[in-house]
DNA sequence: ATACTAAGGTCAAAGAAAGTCAAAGACAAA
DNA sequence: TTTGTCTTTGACTTTCTTTGACCTTAGTAT
C-alpha cells in the first residue's frame, strides 16, 4: 500500500471521527506522513473526488486549510424523504407506487428495486398473518432504504 | 512440466493457505520463478480465469498488485444452491451468515447484501409476532435472492 | 498602500507497476 | 514431416504514484 493510500485511509477514519467534516492542514498531513505538500492534492483528487461523494473546499494564505466533507448526494435527500414519509404502515399498492418511483428516478437500482418489492411481495409475507403486512412492509421497505442512504 | 504450471501450482497453494484470496505483486512473482514478468498474465489468463472459476483484479502504478480470489460456482449455482437449502425457517444469525458468504463470494454485491441483512433484521421482522420470524425471514431472502438468478 | 510571509494550487517529469501483443520455441498428434 | 496448440520471451504501452519547481492567494506588519 503506496502512500496516497495511507492517507486517504487516515482522511477516512478522521472523517468518520468528525461525523463527516474535516478540516485540516496540507503542509501538517504532509509533514505527518512525511511527503510533499503536492502529493496531498494528487490525493484530494484521486480520492475524494464529488463523484466518489465528497466536496473539498480550501483556502490559501496564512491560516489556510483545506476542509473535506462527505456529501449525501441528491439520491441520498430524496431517499431519505422517502423513508421518512414512509408511515409505520404500508399497503401493498403504495409499496409498489413508492419503489418503481425510486427506481424510475434513478435513486435505487433496478436490481435494487425488483428485489425490495421482492422482499416485501405477498410470497415473503405469507408466513405471518394479513394483520402484521402493513408493519413489515413499511419496516422492511424502511430497513432496506436506510441502506442505500 | 512447465514453467506456467508451476507458478500455477504455487499460487494455488497459496490460495489454499490465504482462504481463497491472495494479493501479488507480478514483479515479485516473475523473480522467484525467474521468468519475464508478463508470464504471470499468461498465467492468469490460462490457469485463473472466471471460467475456472477464480476472480483475478489488478492495479498498476507504484504499489500495484494482482489480487487473485476462487470463486467456488458460478454465481447462479451458488445463488440457486443457497436458496434450496434454506429451509422453511431461518434464524438471524444464519442469515447473516449465509448473506455475509454470498456478498464475500462475489455472487451477490455488498451494497445487496446490505439491504437484505437490513430486511431480515429485527428492525424490519419487529412489527410481527417473534414466532413468526423465522419463516420471515426464509420467505424474504429466497424472494429477495430469486430476483437475482 | 506596500511588502513580507504563510498558506494552498498547478503541472509536468520521473518512477513504479501492470498490460498487450506478436514472434519464436516446444511438443504431441496426424 | 507437417500441423496445431500450448509456452516462453521481450519490446512497447498504459495506468497510477511521487516529487519538485514555480504560481496564486490571503493575512500582517510597515
Amino acid at each position: 500500500m503506496g502512500i496516497s493510500d495511507m492517507i486517504a485511509g487516515f482522511i477516512q477514519a478522521e472523517l468518520e471521527a468528525a461525523d463527516g467534516v474535516l478540516e485540516l492542514q496540507r503542509s501538517d498531513l504532509a509533514q505527518r506522513f512525511n511527503c510533499v505538500p503536492s502529493q496531498i492534492n494528487y490525493v484530494m483528487s484521486t480520492r475524494f473526488s464529488p463523484e466518489r461523494g465528497y466536496i473539498v473546499e480550501s483556502r490559501r494564505g496564512g491560516g489556510g486549510y483545506i476542509r473535506i466533507s462527505r456529501v449525501r448526494m441528491d439520491r441520498q435527500t430524496l431517499l431519505m424523504h422517502v423513508i421518512n414519509s414512509v408511515g409505520d404502515e404500508l399497503d401493498g399498492a403504495s409499496a409498489r407506487a413508492i419503489i418503481t418511483n425510486l427506481a424510475e428516478s434513478g435513486a435505487i437500482s433496478g436490481e435494487s428495486g425488483r428485489c425490495l418489492l421482492a422482499a416485501v411481495s405477498g410470497r415473503a409475507l405469507q408466513s405471518a398473518p394479513q394483520i402484521y403486512h402493513g408493519a413489515l412492509r413499511s419496516d422492511i421497505v424502511k430497513q432496506f432504504l436506510i441502506q442505500l442512504v
